[in-house]
RNA sequence: GCCCAGGUGGCGGAAUUGGUAGACGCGCACGACUCAAACUCGUGUUCCCCUGGAGUGCGGGUUCGAUUCCCGCCCUGGGCACCA
């Protein structure tokens, strides 16, 4: 048999669209096992050979859990709805669900090509109604839902209404924002408009007036990781901050059980330790001091460290602290106004970009300490942020370095009161050391100064602990067309949800997708943008993690009309096994899947709340650009070697245009782009020396490889193989095309092992190698370490190589262990070998421990640590018996030379040190 | 600035409950086949001042023995960033 990948490809590929070997059973006797890969945007730039990475690696497993017999469900599909598709139909006017049609087809030809054992039949696409139409049922029910603190669980609204009508919000533990408050009386009288109001503040899914980072040349909000350095992620136009009445989804409410409930989770420590920083949970407390200048009020500020309060020597509020206008004196009235016009000019963007300035204003009033009773100087800066805690801070110079630099910038005192450090020079942040200065804390530890300090506010009224956190709630609402429509009305003005047999709410078609000429979204151009009721309806649609938060349950039950997914269904398959997907998407899609997740099992709609297992995140592959030379001011491209010190600049040449010496192929680069067809070269006849550069792979650096290209010249397999062989599957890595000769030579040596096919049983050499095998591809399976698998592959194949035979059941064997790496070669010759079904169920091989054991024992010889020779001893030989064989060795005398022999360390079936000296 | 991951030949990388550093592959060199080239096959390939010595980012330490453990630094990648 000859290795023709090409003819092998097209063949099985055929075969499995044919027999669907690959679609996921319901129900089943099986265990069940659930491989997920983070489905794709389908962009108009097709996939490289970066994309399938994970893709292959999940493959290879989902394969494997069949072999070991379990039912496997390892589906796709496509986040669909995105802005690439949108700005598209800007240009174009062509409707983006046209647009996002014919990327698809593009994506999964180029995804068929590699031979993947998708379950296509459960394939779904987050822009269809029918699947978005669920996405609006979870909202709904988001709408329909409150947080109850004290139950740590999301429940039905009606309760909460239940609470209102009998206690108002009094003894109320529900996650709100703002300051909401009421009576019983007064929730009787009131109107639904204002009741509405009130719940809005309690709604998961609710509208506040919150600053939103507004691009203008989009006409879109965007969510702040949309957001780099000031400007939008895709197209780079300018955001500015405004403030608008925005859907948000309250994410906040779940901050402590998405904390806690990464500790169950199975994923790399980087990706939760990258969540843990997202939430910022911050344990301290809130304390309340007086202001005599507002008789009623206090001024409240959170901090983690109430054990220096002894330390305050001054309080800071925002610039926009709703109290700055009424605590300024009238003498500073001026300045403070003035500061403030200042801060609010300086955009996000600067005060990020400049956090060294120091800058600020006496209001002129002051706060009493609440233990001690001395006035303490209110000043306002903009290093206090509005959007967290209070906005207002106490601030202890001697122990935190951003109050000690305001300090010393405007000559406050410093007051030492924990032990240690030059505070007057330096803040001592420290979170150790012992209590001085500090009345009744004197003496004693921060960690207990902490816990006397509060219990001594709570005593008093003073104050209380508190947990605050830095995740803040999620802005739902786009002013986008291509978008999963929000299933709101407007009943006079107040919002209510569409009723649920009236979704799907399907995307309108309009005219343009802008927005109006009066700024209102796309979706305001539609005719007749209402209810059945005649209600207008909302016109922002959902963002692009909407969809992508719930995919996973989809998959598990694709096409049901009349749930999101039948509840046995999700019984049985339960949490994602394993999950392979970016790094990138650490923060988003995996913190709002989770949140989804939780709030669908507190609502009881869901088995679990974590949806994610295990979680693996695959690393880039990373191109490697080549740069040509170009003598600045001309078209004279000169060979890297030949620069000479003169001033050149360095030009992205693609790397199809480069030859196997890292020079240029010139009369190609003439022919690329028009700009280039009158170059020059030096020198005159080349060759014309490239410069290489390891990048991210993108089209702009014109380092894209195309993995359709690899597969049509070496075949799927080889592909696969490489992919996985580059190294460790988490971390990046260079593609180098010129490796792949490796995969494809192991290829062929595998098919021609077919020729030392007999019928004689298998010899004992053979086996060993075969149980070798077998015993460490089970185990890279268990840790995703593919590139250790194919080593071990080449290690077997060359030894079996160097047999003149080979028995049948051990190339039927190795075919089984091959084929979730290259399953194309691997079924060609399990039917070579006389199997008349596909191989993607057969069994795989069981290890047998009585093949790898070893007749002879090789001991290194070390003199002090350094390996000198080896000895051979049977299996089992007792160390004394190996130290008297090294006594007496002809080597031994040798290394001794004259010194003694201290020492004879035998680890039995490891190594011999002998320690001289 | 803080947090996380990592640093091993010319290159991708292998080996960590401490036990032969450099598996496997690329590249390179030489040889066989060939009129020749490609393919294929075989041999060699960490470095050096080569009977020996050095060596896993750098400097220390623990140990009979350290890529692996400890302390201090440097560098690269990623995340967060006036978060009280």
């Amino acid at each position: 048999m000859e290795y023709r990948p090409a003819e092998l490809d097209a063949k099985w590929q055929a075969r499995w669209k044919a027999e669907q070997p690959f679609a996921a059973a319901f129900p089943s006797e099986k265990p069940k096992f659930y491989v997920l890969d983070m489905f794709p945007y389908p962009s108009g730039a097709g996939l490289h050979v970066g994309h399938p990475l994970g893709y292959i690696a999940s493959d290879i497993l989902a394969r494997y859990m069949r072999h070991r017999g379990y039912n496997v469900l390892h589906p796709m599909g496509y986040d669909a709805f995105g802005l690439p598709a949108e700005q598209y139909a800007i240009q174009t006017g062509q409707h983006p669900a046209i647009t996002t049609e014919t990327n698809i087809q593009r994506y999964r030809e180029q995804l068929d090509r590699i031979g993947f054992s998708f379950d296509w039949s459960r394939e779904v696409r987050t822009c269809q109604a029918d699947y978005y139409g669920w996405t609006q049922w979870i909202f709904v029910q988001l709408f329909h839902s409150w947080f109850n603190v004290s139950t740590q669980k999301a429940e039905g609204i009606e309760r909460l209404v239940a609470h209102l009508a009998k206690n108002g919000t009094k003894d109320l533990h529900a996650a709100h924002h703002g300051e909401p408050s009421c009576t019983a009386q007064e929730w009787a009288n009131m109107d639904s408009k204002q009741r509405e109001e009130l719940l809005q503040h309690y709604r998961m899914a609710f509208r506040s007036d919150s600053v939103v980072n507004w691009c203008p040349a989009l006409g879109t909000v965007l969510a702040n990781d949309e957001v780099v350095d000031g400007r939008s992620e895709r197209g780079g136009h300018p955001v500015v901050q405004k403030p608008m009445l925005q859907w948000s989804l309250r994410i906040s409410a779940y901050a402590q059980k998405l904390l806690d409930g990464l500790d169950t989770l199975d994923w790399s420590d980087s990706i939760k330790e990258t969540q843990r920083n997202w939430i910022g949970r911050s344990q301290g407390a809130r304390v309340r001091f007086a202001l005599p200048s507002l008789s009623e009020s206090a001024l409240e500020v959170f901090t983690t460290r109430p054990d220096t309060l002894f330390g305050v020597t001054f309080m800071v509020v925002a610039p926009e602290h709703p109290l700055l206008d009424v605590l300024t004196s009238q003498a500073q009235r001026n300045e403070v106004m003035a500061y403030r016009e200042q801060a609010s000019r300086r955009s996000e963007r600067e005060r990020q970009a400049d956090t060294k300035t120091i800058g600020g204003a006496f209001t002129g009033a002051f706060a009493t300490h609440p233990f001690t009773g001395a006035p303490i100087p209110l000043w306002t800066s903009d290093y206090v942020l509005m959007g967290y805690g209070t906005g207002a801070i106490m601030a202890v110079p001697a122990h935190d370095s951003r109050d000690h630099a305001f300090a010393l910038h405007f000559g406050l005192p410093i007051v030492e009161v924990v032990a240690g450090g030059d505070v007057q020079v330096a803040s001592h942040d420290a979170k150790e050391g012992t209590l001085i200065h500090s009345d009744f804390l004197n003496g004693l530890e921060v960690s207990d100064a902490i816990e006397q300090a509060i219990q001594s506010l709570a005593s008093r009224n003073l104050g209380e602990r508190r947990i605050q956190y830095r995740l803040r709630d999620a802005v739902f609402g786009r002013q986008r067309y291509w978008g999963e429509p929000i299933p709101i009305v407007y009943r006079e003005g107040v919002p209510e949800t569409l009723p649920l047999d009236q979704l799907p709410l399907v995307l309108p078609t309009v005219d343009a997708y802008l927005p109006t000429e009066d700024g209102e979204p796309p979706l305001a151009r539609a005719q007749g943008w209402q209810s059945a009721e005649g209600l207008p309806l909302e016109t922002t649609t959902m963002p692009g993690w909407a969809g992508s938060s719930w995919y996973f349950l989809r998959y598990m039950d694709p096409q049901n009309p009349a749930r999101f997914a039948d509840r046995e269904k999700m019984d049985y398959w339960g949490q994602v096994d394993v999950y392979v997907g970016g790094s990138e998407h650490g923060t988003g899609h995996l913190l709002y899947a989770r949140f989804w997740s939780h709030f669908l099992h507190d609502i009881g709609c869901i088995p679990m709340a974590e949806p994610f297992k295990k979680l693996i995140n695959q690393g880039m592959i990373q191109g490697v650009s080549a740069f040509v030379h170009r003598l600045e001011g001309t078209q004279t491209f000169v060979s890297a070697d030949a620069v000479n010190g003169r001033k050149t600049q360095k030009i992205h040449v693609d790397v199809s245009l480069v030859l196997g010496d890292d020079t240029l192929n010139t009369q190609e680069f003439k022919d690329w782009m028009p700009a280039f067809s009158d170059a020059l070269f030096e020198p005159k006849e080349g060759p014309i020396l490239l410069e290489r550069e390891v990048e991210k792979m993108s089209k702009s650096k014109h380092n894209v490889i195309n993995p359709d290209a690899i597969c049509a010249e070496h075949g799927a397999d080889a592909l696969r193989l490489y992919e996985m062989f580059l190294g460790p599957l988490e971390q990046a890595k260079p593609w180098d095309t010129k490796g792949l000769s490796g995969v494809t030579g192991f290829l062929r040596k595998v098919t021609r092992l077919l020729s030392k096919r007999a019928d004689a049983p298998a010899d004992k050499g053979e086996l060993k190698t075969l149980h070798k095998l077998i015993e460490k591809v089970e185990k890279d399976m268990s840790t995703l370490s593919f590139n250790t698998t194919v080593s071990a592959m080449m290690i077997a194949v060359n030894e079996w190589s160097s047999l003149s035979q080979l028995s049948t059941q051990t190339l039927k064997d190795f075919a089984v262990l091959l084929s979730p790496l290259a399953p194309h070669l691997a079924e060609e010759m399990w039917e070579t070998l006389g199997e008349m079904h596909g191989i993607s169920q057969a069994p795989f091989p069981v290890l047998k421990a009585e093949y790898l054991v070893e007749d002879n024992q090789q001991y290194p010889v070390q003199f002090n640590g350094k390996t000198r020779f080896f000895v051979h001893v049977p299996q089992g030989t007792p160390p004394a018996e190996v130290e008297s064989l090294i006594r007496s060795h002809e080597k031994t005398e040798g290394y001794v030379e004259g010194k003694i022999i201290r020492k004879i360390i035998v680890v039995p079936g490891r190594i011999v040190n002998v320690v001289i000296g």
